[in-house]
DNA sequence: ATCTTTTTATTGAACGTTCAATCAATAAAA
DNA sequence: TTTTATTGATTGAACGTTCAATAAAAAGAT
């Protein structure tokens, strides 16, 4: 029983705080979002901070999901399949549903100033950077690797944060070609003066 | 005296966000900030929804401003020095400060359900797509010039996002050297095919 | 200049509202 | 009957707003 109602009211917290935001997503809105009482989110969670925790570590980790499920599912072990793949896993379809996008952006703005959803936001950042910095790292020299994998980070944040304020939500198909032709042009600049590698758009 | 308390209780405002988020900035917090009473917000901004509506509203005036300015003291006329300046602009020190960035970014996730605060937020988003869409026209056909400001706009609010988090603050000299990058990517990207455009790194 | 009078600016306690958390009562399941 | 799961009224704290009281400043009168 305590899986099924964790599950269902990190759902309706999500649905809540897309309904009218997380300043006003009240314990009784999200209960009754979720068809319980106010009193079982202090039982399953140990309170109201426990179940914001608990829904951005799903969020997050949901992404990294995404993520890992296309790099191993890649038959193409090179580095622009990988940094594609990571790409594709970031506009995954659950994530860039408007519940999951407004959530991850009032979640990365409350975490300002909470130390604990700060901790889970580095955790995850940094993976992110690592993985992209190690990617490029296979073609390019450190430093242009890290300005690389710095460039295209901010620009899927960015992607993501202006889809959440779109009211149509993002565009995924828009959003992933930009990611790709900013990945085909950070690979062409260095292709130009090492080895020319010629990337066709999808 | 009401422009002078309206500009500190708009600075303390932000201070007050920048020390302990928007969700906890309280009239009370914000008025000890501004050194007088609480009472006072109402008086001069009718409650505090229109306070924060001011801040929000001069946080992207002075945006437009660092931009406009920078832009008029042009004296190179060509597209890559327009969108330079635009750049140059969006992170302008006065904008790039702790408190500025972190107030931005807390209204922007606010404004997802506050229709005044996304009315601002459009507002200008659609000035700085615009100006960004027509330099880039002068170079490339619409389609391409379209899919290059939405990406260089998706670079700038995601260098501010990622800068947001960071317990530093934002590196804005880094932050403008691959905002910049990106641009000479843009243009070197078509001048392959059109004319060829050297642009060096500043 | 000095002393009212009037206007303006500000305070802070009181009020009503809202929220998260609690826990004794209750229902369901074992 | 015992255990587990859930409810919902209650409680206390925190918040934004209001407004009568007060202080400060400006204007007018002597």
């Amino acid at each position: 029983m305590e899986p099924i109602r964790r599950q269902q009211l990190i759902n309706a917290t999500m649905a809540a705080i897309d309904e009218v935001g997380l300043a006003e997503a009240t314990v009784m809105r999200i209960a009754r979002h979720a068809g319980v009482s106010a009193g079982i989110i202090s039982h399953y969670f140990g309170g109201k901070d426990g179940l914001l925790e608990a829904t951005m570590r799903q969020i997050l980790t949901d992404l990294s999901r995404a993520v890992s499920v296309r790099r191993h599912a890649l038959e193409d072990n090179s580095p622009r399949a990988h940094i594609g793949a990571i790409i594709e896993g970031n506009f995954d379809r659950t994530q860039v549903t408007g519940p999951a996008a407004k959530t991850w952006l009032a979640f990365w703005a409350s975490s300002m100033h909470k130390p604990m959803l700060l901790r889970l936001q580095n955790v995850n950042d940094r993976r992110l950077y690592a993985n992209l910095c190690h990617q490029f790292r296979r073609v390019m020299p450190r430093a242009d690797a890290r300005n690389a994998a710095r460039g295209l980070a901010a620009m899927i944040d960015g992607l993501w944060l202006r889809g959440a304020l779109t009211p149509e939500g993002l565009d995924a198909e828009e959003a992933r070609h930009l990611a790709h032709t900013y990945l085909d042009q950070l690979f062409a600049h260095h292709g130009c003066q090492q080895h020319a590698s010629i990337t066709e758009s999808h």
